[in-house]
Parts: structure tokens; sequence; C-alpha cells
DNA sequence: ATTACATGATAGTAATACTATTATATTTGC
DNA sequence: GCAAATATAATAGTATTACTATCATGTAAT
């Protein structure tokens, strides 16, 4: 297992980057010292210049890789969601009863971030915040229409998808699942930013708290419609 | 009905602002434009230079209202949470019945906003799409804790309270009230943003959507801890 | 050794998000 | 009605941002 994980790349939309940061070292270090830098001190703060001087390199070849911060931020985002989909697909995919899988698929999107051995240079658990933090600020803003055309956002998109089918197979009449699946991954970040910095608007304040409180929200939500 | 409301103003944390803005003419028609301004081109590109020359003043008179943008959105958002906690408290003030209650106030903080002839220079309408647009922007900062303790947020947190407390009164042995009601909040926002951006990634697409989804969500949620 | 390509260094630009100062209206108190 | 106080406008200035452009140097492949 260890040794397939390390044979993965995760594939991003190439419009994202000028030139792929998996293909040098210098990639590489943007990519894993951008994550430190972002989770440290915010997105508005970041600037390449001060990603340059950080990881020693110059800023003029920072943008040789990304044409922008806003398209470092879908790299990163997209990567984090094609790892967690990696994930997802993984660990549901030989699970036949529909129930069992959704609710496993549940576990996976809404659990705490676990490290990752198999990608050395990214750290998936500060990711993970960034993604809780930033993400949003990837798709609320006046392009986005533009670059959802080109499919800057595909990964997310099918991420909620397959929840959708998920939700489809063990409901089939049940009338919203995308609406539900789109709420549980949004929510679940949500849930965990609250948490951490407005605790009285959340019930989920032990580890597994978002797990259990979405697990039961769409069950229960899914119970009248229950297939078979 | 219409006289009491054109008495009512919507009660805002001083510090937000340097100068209230419901105090002089200049203020309003700063509060009035900018929720078009940014409606038009977005929180990012709205600066108060242009907006500025869009209300024939000038940028340092904009200053001694608001320190900075952030403190404007703080602004408006707070407005337009306090103006929907009117709405919520006034519809549900009178309805006795625990179920019923919630039910009403799920509908008003779901449903696409109306139109409110009691605030003359305020679009509620196009407010809404700021909020939607824009909230998580001014909560989703590094200086969010600092922000939060000095009460910034304290409409959006009351408001949530508020359906939390309804929540409970329906189901006194639910585990998850606060997480509930922000996740209404919250996902309302969210699936009025994917119905117009990501069509495919939600079922609300008919005017209701949002209100009847959310409706079954959180009874359904309920049902097995039903008071009574 | 030559060429190609990646990276680094430097400079420059328009715009942003302010602060500071001074000037001119407008309102208010007497 | 006038002075004083206050509100608003005009102008200038600053450090930083988010880039683009150019040229130099280092390194790797043929």
């Amino acid at each position: 297992m260890e040794q397939l994980l390390h044979s993965v790349k995760i594939g991003i939309n190439e419009k994202i980057f000028v030139k792929d940061p998996e293909s040098s070292n210098l990639g590489k270090r943007i990519i894993e010292e951008s994550i430190l830098m972002i989770n440290e001190i915010g997105f508005e703060s970041f600037t390449f210049k001060k990603l340059g001087v950080k990881i020693g390199s110059n800023e003029s070849s920072i943008y040789r890789y990304f044409e922008s911060k806003h398209k470092l931020l879908l790299y990163l985002t997209s990567w984090y969601w094609g790892w967690l989909e990696y994930q997802l697909v993984f660990s549901t995919n030989s699970i036949g009863d529909p129930i069992e899988k959704l609710g496993k698929a549940i576990e996976i999107v809404t659990r705490s971030t676990v490290e990752d051995s198999a990608f050395t240079h990214i750290n998936e658990v500060i990711l993970n915040k960034i993604v809780i933090n930033e993400y949003s600020k990837s798709y609320l803003t006046k392009e986005v229409d533009m670059e959802n055309k080109e499919g800057y956002f595909g990964i997310y998109k099918r991420m909620v998808n397959r929840i959708g089918d998920m939700i489809h197979n063990v409901a089939p009449h049940y009338a919203f699942p995308a609406s539900l699946a789109s709420t549980v991954l949004e929510g679940s970040l949500h849930q965990h930013f609250l948490k951490d910095h407005f605790s009285s608007l959340t019930d989920c304040h032990e580890k597994g708290g978002p797990t259990q409180y979405f697990t039961e929200l769409v069950f229960s939500a899914l119970k009248p419609e229950l297939h078979g």
C-alpha cells in the first residue's frame, strides 16, 4: 500500500499552473513552503516576494510556476480535494452495502485530517487548515463563472457528485442528494472553523464531533426514503 | 406596522465605525452606494477612492466614517443580520407552538430576500447578495479572534443562538442544536450561491428550494427527539 | 564546447490602502 | 448676524502589492 501510494500523483487541471510544480525541486519547495506560510500569516498577507525570501529563491522564479497567488490557492486546494477524493475512493470502493459505504464516506470527509507519509513535501494536516480558512475565497470572486468553465473546480465538484451518488444509492427517492452532499462537505469545513473560533456556535467539540453530527444528520434525513 | 418599522434602527457595535453613517446624509450615501458598488464589482475590486468618485465625495471623507473597507463590510453584514433578526423575532414572537415557531424561523432565514420599504437608503435584496458572496471573508481572517472578542460578530452569533434555542425547545435531548442552527444559516447562504454558480451541486433550483430542503433536514434530524 | 533551459537579479509600473495636512463649506451657539 | 466649531474636500505622500520586462548567470543535455 505505501508503495502504491508513492506512485500516485494527484492530477490537477493544467491551466491552473504555468509550469508543473511537481516537475522540479523548486516547484516542490514552492508548494511545501507556501502551505506553511499561508497557514502562518494568512492568504491576504501572503506574497510571492515573502515566499521567495523564505525559500531562498526569487519572486520572478515563482511566477514561472504560478501566474498569481490566486492560482496557487486553486492549486493547493485542488490538490487537497484530489487527495481527499483518493482517500474516499480507496476506502469505500470495496464496500458493497450502500449504507455502510455512505457512512464511511461521511467519516472520511468530516474527520480531522491525519498525516499521510506518501507525499513528503506536502503537509496534509496544515493544508487542511488552509482549506478550512481559505477555500471559500477561491470561489467567492467575480471570476468564478469563467474559472468554473475552465474546470478549475473540477475535483471538488466530482467529490460532491460522488457523495451525492452515494446518497442516491441509499435513498433513490430523496429529493436533495446534491444539496445534502454539498452541505456535508462545506458544512464540515465550517464546523471545524467554528470549533476553533466561535465555539459557542457548534456542538462538535471533541475529535469525532463533526463526523457524529453529520452522520446522524444525513441518515435521519434519508430515513423516510430508505431503499429496500 | 410601517410606522413602527420606520422608527426602528438596527443597532450596530459602535467600534465598527468611526462616525455613525446613520448620523448624516453623506454617511447614508456611503452605505447606499457601497452596497451597489460591492455588488457590481466585488469586494476585492471595491475601493474608497472609487466609491468617492461615485458619490461625488472624497476618499478622505469616507475614512471619517470607516477606518477600512473591512470595517465597512462588517458594518454592512452586521446590518443585514440585524435586519434579518428583526424579521425573525417579529414573525415568530407570537407563535406559541415550538414546532411551528421553528418552521417559521427556518423559512425566514432561508428564503430569498424580499424588498423592505422601511429603510429607504438600503436595498436589502442587493445586500443579501453581498452577504452570500462576501460574508465569509469578514471572518476568514487572521484577526477573527480579536475581532470576535471586540464583539464584531455579535448579531450573527445572537441569530445562531436564537435558532439554536428554538431547536432546543422542539427537541430538548437533541445533541447538536448549535451546530444545526449554524448549518442552516451558513448552509442557506451556500445553497443560494451554488444555485447561481454551481447549479449541479444543489437541488434548490426553484424559489422555495432552500427553505424546503432545510425544513425537511431540520425536522427529520429532530424527529427521534421530539418533545412531548 | 555549445546550446538550451531554468533560475536569479534588478528595475519598473499602476494601483491599493491608507495617513497627514491644509483649505473650504456648513452648521450651531450666542 | 457672526464667530467658533465641525464636516467635508482637496491634495500630497508613503509603503506595499501584484505584477511585467529585461538581462545575467548557472546547470544540464548533446
